[in-house]
DNA sequence: GTTAATTTTTAGTCTTCCCTAAAACAACTG
DNA sequence: CAGTTGTTTTAGGGAAGACTAAAAATTAAC
């Protein structure tokens, strides 16, 4: 097995190179909350394990078995997100903490267990889609709500998990995966915020200004 | 919060008064499976913590704030025990070894919502009663099946939790808390093996011979 | 009651793991 | 090519936990 830091290290690698397309030392010290140097030393150390490639003064890569481990900790994260909300009513905004720590040591029997009483589930709580058990995960790049034009009707796809005020504030407007909504106003390329009116769920008819940092977090997919 | 480490010993320490009147370090030392000389060093380190008393040469005890963290551990213990035997169906064997692992990384919240989940449970899948919401726990010391006379009637009410093959040898007899049995023939004092017919449960009316470890590890109450 | 055997403690080391600050270095920018 | 930015190296630290070997205390044996 491997530790919690290598283990959190691959699933940083593996969520930058979502977005990005080199994955630098600086990125993953600001997103693993490190400093630099610190990131340098564990990512040789990982190179050495072969479970990233990497070059100097470029940047990192997974490797085919880096990768393996970093989407299974990215499954059971999702999974365990998953269960915690749908099986003990775990609020969406609490059930990042907690994965982030189940993730490390939740045995493949117990995922394959929670897989099975969900019944397979597709996606997390934040609309991320759960890796399957042979480890194979496309993460579609929806734009955000924040690059939407006025006019537009979308449905939720995914919100952020990582800020539990960010989820409580979103949730509190009404805004789950799945929310139908359609966007009033928008000021593209500026940070104002983005109106929209909801048109599903418990808040269906209401107009929300959604901030601009959480319009910048918020992600749909067009409806045409 | 504490390591995983300090908590291991916390329990160990609660674990081995049960049955023990002092706590030796050669106890702990047996059961953490390290030597005697780090049990000194990491009692002395509980000491300075104020989660043990610790006199040189005697023994070791728990303090208040001690105990509540050795029950808490052994709650999250025994909860996720029954968790994961009730509502995932892993089988009793395996849950010992999962619950090692989740016992440290349980939230206050999840544990309510489990227990919540599982309508407050008394006992776990083993038979061993699970300390209470505010970290009350009473631990009757039920006879072992080893010391039972023939021709005695008794209810199994516990068995040892921590080796997965007497798990399955015993489960393979068909005897689980809760199942009533007769003692047949029994040589006390000896190492034979207990002769038993299993009056409950699937394997109802067998008789059974059952070898002296698992005997010694059986615990049974009365039945007048 | 002395000696012998057993436990326990000291004392000192080691390993693993991960982190940091500061200096040196490479790569881009204009 | 000179400066800026980002990266790596160097050098070091410290927490956590465990180990060995030898000394000390306790317990048991004669």
């Amino acid at each position: 097995m491997h530790t919690s830091a290598v283990e959190d290290y691959l699933k940083a690698v593996c969520e930058i190179g979502r977005t990005e397309e080199t994955v630098t030392t600086s990125a993953l010290a600001a997103r693993l909350d490190v400093s630099p140097a610190s990131v340098t030393g564990m990512v040789k150390k990982l190179a050495v394990m072969k479970l990233v490639t990497y070059e100097r003064y470029y940047g990192v890569a997974l490797t085919n078995a880096g990768r393996r481990i970093a989407i299974e900790v990215i499954r059971h994260h999702r999974l365990v997100e998953t269960y915690l909300h749908e099986a003990l009513g775990v609020p969406w905004d609490e059930v990042h903490a907690e994965a982030e720590k189940w993730e490390h040591v939740l045995s493949e029997d117990v995922e394959a267990r929670m897989d099975e009483a969900l019944g397979h589930p597709t996606n997390d709580p934040h609309g991320a889609p759960i890796p399957t058990p042979t480890l194979e995960l496309v993460e579609p790049d929806w734009p955000p709500l924040a690059r939407m034009d006025a006019g537009t009707k979308a449905v939720v796809a995914e919100v952020s998990d990582d800020d539990p005020e960010l989820l409580r504030y979103v949730g509190g407007l009404g805004l789950y995966p799945g929310t139908a909504l359609e966007v009033i106003s928008s000021a593209p390329y500026s940070d104002g915020p983005v109106t929209v009116r909801v048109l599903d769920g418990d808040q269906r008819g209401a107009e929300h200004a959604v901030g601009h940092r959480a319009a910048a977090h918020l992600f749909v997919r067009d409806v045409k």
